[in-house]
DNA sequence: ACTGAAACCCATATCTT
DNA sequence: AAGATATGGGTTTCAGT
């Protein structure tokens, strides 16, 4: 399952995990390849599943969701059709983990207000009991992992 | 704090959050506008810290970190710069959320294996008790929330 | 698998409405 | 805020190594 990577695939990446916007030619220089080496390098890590997307940052507060929650979800029984239903159809939802341990899934949900937010938690509450704690900061940047 | 958006800037945003990397013109079309005015909406959403940055999502498994896990940490007293410094440092924690509640801390770290995960808990034990749950299954794609 | 050249496409700036 | 136009830079393809 793993890919081979060597160094330039891996400056690549780091490159685009930083700045997925900058053409080709700019990373082609970034990493002391031609443009059209670059290109096809770039089209290997996309068609082999290595890079699966790029994707835009937005401030929360700025689009009018001013709060970060984690809830934890003890979800009883293994009837996870309805809860997936859910995942799909809210979008405040924005990440949702299916873990071991008692809390079978943590969820970080965006909220626009406490109002929407206890709104949210109830409709998750419906599934088993949760445990939410409101996030006060996010202490880092997006980034990823570093070659292993 | 919030910004006003209108329907075509949360197309926009919309349209990055799924692929950040088409280009202007592209972009144009699909939220038909002219390219030269899209360039603008774009220039305003990145200056005014709507759009806070692109980034490539790659697949962990592929680039060697077959495993992903939660981690939460029950931090007591108020020092926080030693915990800081570890997260700068070690690009495995891929996020850190400070939240209310007992836990103080909730982290998803990538781990290239189960030794490399007890490693990096007994690194964050070091600083509060934890409770971990390797991830299972990552439900939701990367995606942001639509307009409140 | 990378380079370099050519043709084509896109981005950016400026001006006009 | 949109459209037109021009130019410089970016992307793509292909032959050559």
């Amino acid at each position: 399952m793993t890919v081979n990577l060597d160094d330039v695939d891996w400056a690549i990446i780091e490159q685009f995990q930083r700045e997925a916007r900058i053409s080709v030619s700019e990373l082609a220089r970034r990493v002391s390849l031609s443009a059209s080496a670059a290109a096809e390098r770039v089209r290997r890590l996309e068609t082999t599943g290595v890079i699966t997307g790029y994707h835009a940052a937005v401030d929360l507060t700025k689009i009018g969701y001013p709060l970060l929650a984690v809830v934890r979800l003890k979800y009883p029984g293994n009837r996870h059709q309805p809860l997936r239903r859910l995942l799909e159809e809210r979008h405040e939802i924005l990440e949702c983990l299916r873990t071991t341990g008692e809390d079978c899934y943590t969820l970080k949900v965006a909220a626009t207000s406490m109002e929407h937010l206890e709104a949210l938690v109830d409709e998750l509450a419906g599934f088993g009991s949760t445990t939410t704690g409101v996030v006060y900061r996010q202490t880092l940047p997006h980034r990823g992992p570093a070659r292993p």
